[in-house]
DNA sequence: ACTACTGCGGAGCGATTCACTCCGCAAGGC
DNA sequence: GCCTTGCGGAGTGAATCGCTCCGCAGTAGT
């Protein structure tokens, strides 16, 4: 019954490659909808579908995993929100945080399962509580009074799902990867000051680089010698 | 030689389908990047894949022919806000038009197809008319200084894809899809207002329904009387 | 009435990709 | 030496892919 310590490394790395998998599935489910594949998810957890199939059922079963995963943290977010002193500061933390996780990007692929009915009442109650925070954010002067929580939500919707940030991931370049989130915190500051009452405050970081545009459109792979030169451009796309 | 009435009214359906063609292969393309199917494409215009097949020699020629227009849509629309006598209330048309029409969205699919050389120049030279139309904005005190053109073409990019539109277009109600585009409308002018100096203006038309949540997770195809009802939810998907 | 022509839908083709299974391997415990 | 645990990925039939091609409907010409 002992536990020795190469027990519990292993243990580490097996929680380790399940984290990895249930992040690379996010990341693919939301940039593929519908067509996501197994077999994309886990190359993209650097994992053998073995792995996958070893944890869960199938496809749906690890979708259905991330939604409920999805539904608590919306849950715990709006909580955290509606805990904060200033709730106009409380939902705009609650808005960065939910469009930096994603919510709302797995929304295409509700034809692989039906609703897990065991959080159904908790995001209900989530939902009411969101309101709730939007309503008094109003009555504080903080947030412009002609904005409804849906509006709220359809921003976060619309912001979760970011074209730069999915394409240069699949650069795997770290540093850019770290540029491109940055330029989107731009993106959702400038839409919080839209949503603002008054007053504004800078921009945060600095000015996203123009090579954020066309970077990734760099190849994956490397071709052979001498072919390897790809003009990159923004008419490449549009 | 002369041409009848007939005739004329033949070409008129074929140039019918083939704009049907152009608009269906934009919106698949977009909702679907790289795994687009061509019997989508068709489907989604009501047409058969023969006459897709007539008109273009392959996916990769339909898509091309789409970045072309693409680019040339960005070359009229930065031309166009050139020459508005106010920079602001260009580049804010010019914002407004460029989302709506989703420029930005074909990215994903580059490795269908290279770079068409013949607009490529072109493209360049509007790129250079925009960053002169952000720099014009600045100095007539309507864009706010600490945002770039490259803010602003990411801007363009983020709101193009909506994931709101995309999903209540499935549905094929144009009452609803009218809906859907109001309300991304709104999300476009709180943007803008963050991106302003000063003052603002009033959000457009009247708040979004929060059916508009709900509504579009209700199922394509009607099954079997009994069947139908199906319970509509956000927490479906987060 | 008959033929020629045009534009069309979609059945069908081989090739590819899909979700998923299963087996051999590596490494530590006993 | 043998068992257990966790793993990667080749292999499976089924499904879907891009694309071709044929039969059909409607009109013009004779």
């Amino acid at each position: 019954m002992g536990v020795s310590k190469q027990q519990e490394a292993r243990q580490a790395e097996v929680a380790r490659n399940d984290e990895a998998l249930l992040r690379a599935a996010r990341r693919v489910f939301s940039r593929d909808g519908e067509h996501a594949s197994v077999n994309a998810i886990a190359e993209a957890a650097g994992v053998g579908v073995g792995t996958l199939y070893r944890r869960y059922n199938g496809k749906a079963a690890l979708y259905e995993r991330l939604l409920i995963l999805s539904n608590q943290q919306w849950i715990a977010a709006t909580r955290a929100a509606a805990d904060h002193p200033d709730p106009w500061q409380g939902l705009q933390d609650l808005i960065v945080q939910s469009v930096e996780y994603g919510q709302g990007t797995l929304a295409p692929l509700r034809k692989l399962t039906s609703v897990p009915a065991q959080s159904v009442e908790l995001v209900a109650a989530a939902d009411r509580d969101f309101t709730t925070l939007v309503d008094r954010a109003h009555e504080c002067g903080g947030l412009r009074r002609d904005v409804t929580a849906t509006d709220i939500v359809l921003l976060i919707e619309q912001l979760g799902r970011s074209p730069l940030v999915e394409q240069i991931q699949e650069l795997g370049d770290d540093a850019l990867d770290t540029q491109a989130r940055a330029a989107r915190r731009r993106l959702i500051v400038i839409a919080l000051d839209g949503l603002a009452a008054v007053q504004r405050a800078d921009l945060p970081g600095s000015p996203p680089s123009p090579r954020l545009l066309t970077t990734r459109w760099k190849r994956l792979t490397a071709r052979g010698p001498g072919a390897g030169h790809v003009r990159a451009s923004r008419a490449d796309v549009l």
